[in-house]
Formats: structure tokens, C-alpha cells, sequence
DNA sequence: AATGAATGAGCATTCATTCAT
DNA sequence: AATGAATGAATGCTCATTCAT
């Protein structure tokens, strides 16, 4: 699967379902079929995401997301237990995105490298192309100090294949975790960056910032 | 100035006032001479501090503050005109630290590299050493999307370091807020990681990862 | 009629239709001839009286009841029009069918102590032996002061009897609803007590209340 | 103490401070010397009293006891921990008035039915002069099924009494809770059947029903 | 007749803030 | 300066009821 077919199926449901369309093409008409199904569940999650990027996750309510999804308060209690899970699952969500994408990009065949710099490019796009994913994941994962299993749900992918890079010797002997600093610190930075100011403009920028995150972690 | 010294300005307020103390060391004398003063706006931003970081921004009351600070909820009211207002200047307070970290770190007759390995190790130290700090960064910066002006308080004076040092060609020659997602990204990161995990332990470590870092930033 | 018969009446609708099954018989086939007829309606009022038992009148939902009689929740609105018409109707099955007991157990022949003790026993063996009924008549009957006209539903045609006995000089010269409350509340009271403690435990003892209430209203 | 002085204070509050003020006279100023004393925690009990009796157990909420007691509906949570709790500590104060009734009343030199009937006649005429308090207590102590412990505090002093008596050979050889039933059913039917007619309206005509129950219970 | 997603008013409770003391 | 009772708007959530299927 290319990263092309990979935008139809941004925001998978876990059970194959679209549950929230892309942020810039908020009525997704997949679901609409005859203009009887109304995807309420994904237009909930779709609701959330925009608002917690807008206001911070504390600073959204339940009646702000039912407003902003064009529906009933109660609704969301049809769909979703209380706002805890509907938030996790929004995470659950977008971290299995992510991972997906890791898990198609992967060549085995190919150099470590050269998969660790379309991989690392096309996550930072995938980022830059809906900010409201780093950004969600940034606030949520790190809201509270209980909140290491979610933090552990992303990228997961990735360490299996860092994994066999130190111990082929290709990039520095250091903990895993600490690799995952020096790849995902700047990622999730440069994102909030391009929101700030003007950083990547070009595609062949992406590729500059792929290039001195190898650098980082690379044995040589 | 050296590290030693530094502890006596940890925390200190924009307005040269104490605010808050060390989190190892919570009973600051200085603001109690001939035993009669207590520095209860210190007390606030000290509890405040404690709280977000245990139960993230949203986690937390004014009233939850005003008992881990041991006074009455009315009286937060007396040092800051609202809650909003006391977590800025809280903001403000670290923001400043950290700042003035690196101002006196910083040798000009010293080579960039060495100045940067070195700075970039004791704000690492720093943040590890009072895990509250980074942690508040993360959550107050990144809490809404207004927040950018609050973003570009921290790092201030390593903006005009950096600037000289690309000038001069010893960095890549990319935007100011890319090379600083190269080097802030892992930095908030590897604290975050250190929480959950085991990844820095001794100081040689550090060096590593200031390395790395500088591999990444690095024009070779 | 005997007490027998009675259980074949247990829960009579006021037209005549059975409504709910007995407790200790869920599955009454009365009302599924031919295999095809689920007795819905009574399936609903018997989840209701378990319910309100269990949890109280206010601590049940329509929801509750709906899941208790294993039916979706727009189906109680087929058989009954509103919350308040469904408990009306299950409290008015409640008081018919003990109406239908002290009639059935009357016999004009016999001495008016007589007819009082076996009516007298009976209702409270009927009581212990399906707590729900007088739990649901005492929460409905004066869940609000408006209930009046509920509560005088129940033990209607004991004032025939006792009018007549009172005039005959048999009971106490007092007002009827005085009579009734010194049968009625110790019938109550007992039953609530046999929850708590283990106060009745052989038939015997039901004779040894039903003298104690009638030394209470007998003239001598 | 003499039942005179036992209306100054009733319901009083564990802490031997007055709650609120007796049904008759809302605006009791015992607590309102120099105009400065507002007692909200007896206001608010005493609105939830009212409203109880009014519209049932299920029928309140949080705001109408609010309004009732004229008070801002968060007021009510600086008093109480929340619903539950107020709700018990009302339940408290209305049985602690009448064991304290009970035990002032028992005079050890007098006959035991003298004693009975005297302390039953009270405590029917306590109830009927507020008839909110049997009320509540009857709504409370059996709303669910779990409020065994509650129903224990009341008539806890009666249990000592009538004990002894059935040890003496005065009264039936009848679990406690047995005799409790005889006793305090009717109190409780009696109470009730005096709002919807006009059953006892003499003084004399208490004596009557002390005296039925006395024949209840009596060993002759 | 039966369903269950959808509704929105209403609920208990929390909370930032005020103010009389 | 410090207090903490009081406030009332706002929150997450529940629930009786409706209605398209």
C-alpha cells in the first residue's frame, strides 16, 4: 500500500470503520451513502479533534463538541461511554493511523537508512498535512502522569525495527526510548514550528530534517 | 556564573522576587528573615507547579492549590488577579530560569560546539533534576493554540546564538525554528522518557545525547 | 376460594389480563399459547416491581426496566403511555390482587374474630412470600403527599367488613382509616422487619400477630 | 425535660446546634441575634424536610431545596459532602429528636404501661404536630434496600425498654422486632391516615390508639 | 408490535471568583 | 494581608420520551 491509498483510509476505526474524516474535507461522503447513513460517531471524534487543537483539552466540553459535530449533547453518550473513553478512543485512533503508516512505509529490503528517511518524511507530512493529530497526541499523551500505556501505543512499529539497527550496529548504542527522543522530539517540534512560522515550505526541506535526525541517531 | 550558583536563582521572578522554591528544597529561607515573613505567593506557584504536573493543567483547582499551599483559597486572589494570570506568571518564572541558564552558561571565547554540548547537558540536567519544569512547559505551551507568544518567551537567547553560529556556517542552514526543534524536540523528550523509563542515568550519558544532538545541527 | 387457587390469580390486570408473572415464576405460559404470544406487558411490570424493590423508586430508569424484561426500551411505550401510567398500573395489579384475597377469603358464616385472623394471615403470608408487593405499595403509595387516591385503592373492601363489625360492637368505636391503620401498619412493619431480622419463621407465629393485632381493634 | 421544653428543641442538630427551625414557624430567629447569624445549614435541611413531604424522596432536586431555602444552589455543598449526605444527616437529626423524646419521657419509677402509653401518645403527637418527620423518616429508611442500618437508628432507647418488660413477663414473648412492629406500624399508618381524613382530633382520642396498642403487645 | 438511535431538558456537582470579616 | 462562606454559571452525564425503520 502506497502513501497515497493511505489518505482514503486516514482515521480507520479499529473495526474497519470510518469514524472521523480528514480535517480538511470534513464532509466525507462515504458513509452517506443514499443519504441515509449519518456518521455520527466519526462527525463526534472528527468534532473533538478540531476543538481540542483550537482550545487545549481542557478547554472543551462535551456541549462544545456536540455543537461542533452538529448534533445532540446526549448523543455522545450514545456512542461513547463518557468523554474519558471517547477521548482514548480518538487517541486509539489516531495512534493505529500512525502505525499503520510505519508498517506499510517498511521495506525489509531496502537500507535501514533510507527506510528511516521515507518513514521519518512521510510521518512529518502525514503531521504537517493534519496538525491536529501531533497536536492531539502531544496534549493527550502527556495530560496527566498516568498516561504512559497511551504513550506506549505510538510507535509501537518503530521499535522493533530500531531494535535490529542496534544490534546490527547501524545506528548508537543507546536505549531505545532515547532514540525515540532524538526521531520523535523533533518531529512533533517542527510540526508546532510550521504552525508558529513559515519552517517547510517545500518537500526537499522534509527531506533536510530527515537527514539531520539520522544524523543524530546514526553509529557513524 | 557557574551551575553552583545557580541554584540561588533558580525560580526567580521576572520582578527579581522569589516566587517559588526549589522543588528539593520547598523551604526556602530567604524570603523568611527574622522569622516573620512567609512567602505565600512562592507557596502558590510551588503548589501549582506540584499539581500540574501531577494531574495535568486541566487536572487541578483553585482550591486544590490553595491546600497543597497551605492557605485559603481567598488569598491566591491577593497575589494574582486570576488564575489565568497565575499560571502565566508561573510560565514566566521557569521561562526565565531556563533563560538565564543559558545566558551565563555561554562563553564567547569558547568554540560554538563546546558551548552548545555544554548548554544544551545542563538544561537537560536542569529539567531532569526538577522534572516539574519541562513537564509545565509542555502543558502551558501547547494547552491552546493562542499560546505562541508564551511559546517564544523560552529559548529566547539561544535564538541569537544560533543565528551567529549559521551565519558562520558551523550549523545547517535552515530556519532558526527547525534548528531549534533539532535541538528542544529531543530535549523534552528525553525527559518524558526518563519518566517512564531508565534512560539516562549516569552524566556521561548526557554527553551522548548533547552529541547527538549536535550531530544533527551540525553543517558536517 | 382458597389460598390455592389464589396463585393462578396472582397479578391480575384490572381487564382481566394477566400482566406479570409470579416472582417465583417467571415464565407463566399463560399468556404464550401457541408458542407465539410474549407476554411483554407483564414482562415489563414484573421487571418494574423487582426493580423498584431492588433499587427504589428513584433509582430505576426506563432503561433498567427495559434491559430487566430483556426488551429495547421504545417497547414499554407500546403498553404503557408514560413512566407514571406504567407504576399506576402496577400498582393498581398489586391492590386488586389483594382486594381479590380478603374477598375471596371472607366467609359471612363464620365469626367476624375468625374471618379477621385468616384474612389477617393470610395477606401477610402473601406479603413474606413475594416481599415486592407491600416494598412497591409502601414507596408508591407515598412517594408524594398527591397519592391519596392510590392509597385508598387498597384494602377497599376491608371497610365493608369492618363498618359492619363496628357497628355490631365487635371492634373498637374509632374512625375506619384508625381500624385499618392499626391492621394495616403492623402488617407492614412486620414484613419490613422479617428483611432485617428473622421475626417470623413458622406459620405459627403468624397466628400469635394476627390475635395481637385483633386484641388491638377488639372492643374487649 | 418536659415535652413543653422539648419544642425549643427540636431537631436539634448533633452537634447541639440547631438545624432548623420546627415546621410551624420557618423563620425561627434563635439563631439570628444581631441580625447576623444566617443559619443556611438549618435552612437547607429544613427546605429538603418540606419538599420531601411535598413531592417524594425521587421528586427533589438539589436546586428546588436551593430555591426552597433561598440560598444559591452550590451553598449547599459548603454544608454537605453532597445529596447522600444531607440527606442521611436529615434522617439523623429527626431520629436522634425522637430517641431523645423517648428517653426524657421514661420515668424507671412508674409502671412500664404507664410509661408506654405515655411515650407513644407523645411521640404520635410529635409526629402529627410535624407531620414531615414521619414522613421522611418512612420515605428514607425504606427507599432502598440497603438502609437496614439506618432503619436501626430509630427507637434504638425502645429496644432497651421493651426488653426488659418481656423479660418481666409484661409483654409477649415476641422477637423485639416483632413488638417494635406492633407499636410503631400503627404510629406510622396513623400519622399518614390523619392527612387524608380526620381521624384524631382530641387529645383523648390518643390515649385510645396508645391504649390498642397496649393490647397488641400486652402479655394478659 | 418492536426497535434503539437520537434528543435535549434536567440532574448532581464543581469551580473560579467575590467579599464581608 | 488573609480568610473561607457564598455564589451561580458551567460541566459531565442521565433519562423519559420520540420516531424512522
Amino acid at each position: 500500500m502506497n502513501v497515497r491509498s493511505l489518505n482514503k483510509n486516514l482515521y480507520i476505526c479499529q473495526i474497519n470503520e470510518r469514524s472521523f474524516s480528514n480535517g480538511q474535507n470534513n464532509n466525507s461522503n462515504i458513509m452517506q451513502v443514499r443519504g441515509k447513513v449519518k456518521d455520527k460517531k466519526g462527525a463526534i471524534l472528527n468534532a473533538a479533534l478540531t476543538l481540542v487543537t483550537k482550545y487545549g483539552l481542557h478547554g472543551i466540553s462535551m456541549k462544545m463538541i456536540a455543537e461542533e459535530a452538529d448534533i445532540a449533547a446526549g448523543t455522545i453518550y450514545v456512542h461513547f461511554k463518557n468523554k474519558e473513553e471517547m477521548l482514548a478512543s480518538l487517541f486509539s485512533n489516531i495512534t493505529s493511523e500512525i502505525n499503520l503508516l510505519v508498517e506499510e512505509l517498511y521495506s525489509p529490503d531496502k537500507l535501514f537508512k533510507d527506510n528511516f528517511i521515507r518513514i521519518w518524511s512521510e510521518v512529518l507530512k502525514t503531521y504537517i498535512n493534519d496538525q491536529r493529530m501531533p497536536d492531539f497526541i502531544n496534549q493527550y499523551a502527556y495530560s496527566a502522569s498516568d498516561n504512559r500505556s497511551y504513550r506506549e501505543q505510538l510507535l509501537t512499529p518503530v521499535y522493533g525495527l530500531l531494535e535490529q539497527a542496534r544490534r546490527d550496529g547501524i545506528v548508537k548504542q543507546l536505549p531505545l526510548p532515547g532514540l525515540i527522543a532524538l526521531i520523535h522530539g523533533p518531529l512533533i517540534s517542527l510540526v508546532r514550528m510550521t504552525r508558529d512560522s513559515d519552517v517547510l515550505s517545500k518537500d526537499i526541506d522534509v527531506n533536510i530534517y530527515a537527514e539531520a535526525c539520522w544524523n543524530a541517531i546514526s553509529a557513524h
